[in-house]
DNA sequence: ACATAAGGATCGTTGAACAATTCGACAAGA
DNA sequence: TCTTGTCGAATTGTTCAACGATCCTTATGT
């Protein structure tokens, strides 16, 4: 071992810090949480249906872990807004109602809308136009389920405007209530392809720096967004 | 049995509606959710203080459940953000960092702002007003705990100008975070006294329309609260 | 003084067990 | 035919005991 080394915890912060950016993966390791991480992609993706019923038996078989440890995980996802816990009854994979759809649109309206009046940094202009890209990209490639990513992203980035860690979260939760609604689309490019030329819209007016456009503008996108999922969502309920 | 019960699932919902009111209390009878209860006001009452370590196997004893299910009540108030679930180590009463405390009053600002930007209904301000009456109550006996509770109702009401099922739960737990802090203060009086004036202003912005300079009242009113809190709180750290 | 090793305490996870509850089926009665 | 009561299988809720893994403290040696 050489002096660099020895002196490293003292001055030289700067090589350490990239490794530091990764020290929150460091603790994530507990059985529950992996278990949920795998249950949480299965529902999101839509391999759980939602309104199915999730058996404690058969998953703490297939996964092999123990029920103690599945209970754990499905107590977590429950916090998400993923599953449903009826007591007695078991846990199912969450159904959302339009009401339901219309409170998340609320929240972002709210969240959002206090995003985009904020004055971005460069920084964090290049990760919104990073997103936009994406999903020009891949619109441009008729890969409708990329722009539903990239999409997902675009929003995200507009929400770390607020600089807020717990806001951050909120959205990173809220998106993934939504993604249980997103499957009900039958037809993915008529739902994603009007907001990809919006997105790039509503990038060009933060970068104008003109917030109040910006929100009003946004708030119209919200509108549209939820009234087109809802128009198709209600009917099956 | 007359023909009205027989067509009972027909027509007369009225009288069956009132029992379904009262279905949300069915659900709500865990072992888990019961402690977490238990545990959630012992931890905001200030029982048990921030850093403490509350160990599996004592509290388990003393409540008369298993670790299972005390550690289900855990995984509970550790998505609340009232406990630190540390890997290996156990679980410890959180301790806010002066940072959380300007996190919290940041998301305070995104949704209590668009709360006060909204037009109340008669019904929803006559309970903010209650909140300011009982705050008023409580200074004037010289009861600033019970100041401190009431303002707390307050900006609950406050919130609930939303229309957002989910932004008055954020809310909630926000507020349950944020009395972690509230027990740095040693002198509740300073704390609380400024704030029942000016919540008394803050209506009389609201019931007069004038949302733009309530949202402004609002942004100065949390602002000094966080700088209030901030100064006790930083040297402690 | 410092690094290292051993030991105890506590957590993480498992597997089994039993009580409590739900749900469907089937029989009895109006 | 429709409602009601009852039974039994299946599943969940909860507990318990056990063992390995990890952390913290203390003792040991250099």
């Amino acid at each position: 071992m050489d002096d660099s080394l020895l002196t490293v915890d003292d001055a030289a912060d700067s090589p350490l810090s990239d490794l530091e950016h990764d020290r929150s993966r460091l603790g994530r390791s507990s059985t529950a949480e992996r278990v949920a991480d795998i249950l949480r992609d299965r529902v999101t993706e839509g391999f759980f249906e939602p309104g199915q019923r999730l058996s404690e038996e058969a998953i703490a078989d297939a996964l092999g872990v123990s029920r103690n440890t599945l209970r754990e995980a499905f107590r977590l996802l429950g916090h998400e807004g993923l599953l449903d816990h009826r007591l007695n009854r078991g846990v199912f994979v969450r159904i959302l109602s339009a009401e339901d759809v219309a409170d998340l649109y609320r929240v972002r309206r709210v969240i959002e809308g206090a995003a985009v009046r904020r004055r971005p940094s460069g920084q964090e202009l290049a990760v919104i136009r990073e997103a936009v890209a994406d999903a020009e990209r891949a619109a441009a490639d008729d890969d409708w389920r990329g722009v539903g990513t990239a999409n997902i992203r675009f929003h995200q980035a507009l929400v770390t405007l607020n600089q807020s860690p717990r806001l951050d979260e909120a959205m990173r939760q809220l998106l993934a209530e939504l993604r249980l609604v997103f499957h009900v689309m039958k037809n993915p490019r008529a739902f994603h392809e009007p907001f990809v030329t919006r997105n790039r819209k509503l990038l060009e007016l933060l970068e104008a720096d003109r917030p109040d456009e910006a929100a009003a503008f946004l708030e119209a996108y919200l509108d549209d967004a939820e009234q087109l999922l809802v128009r198709a969502y209600e009917p099956n309920r």
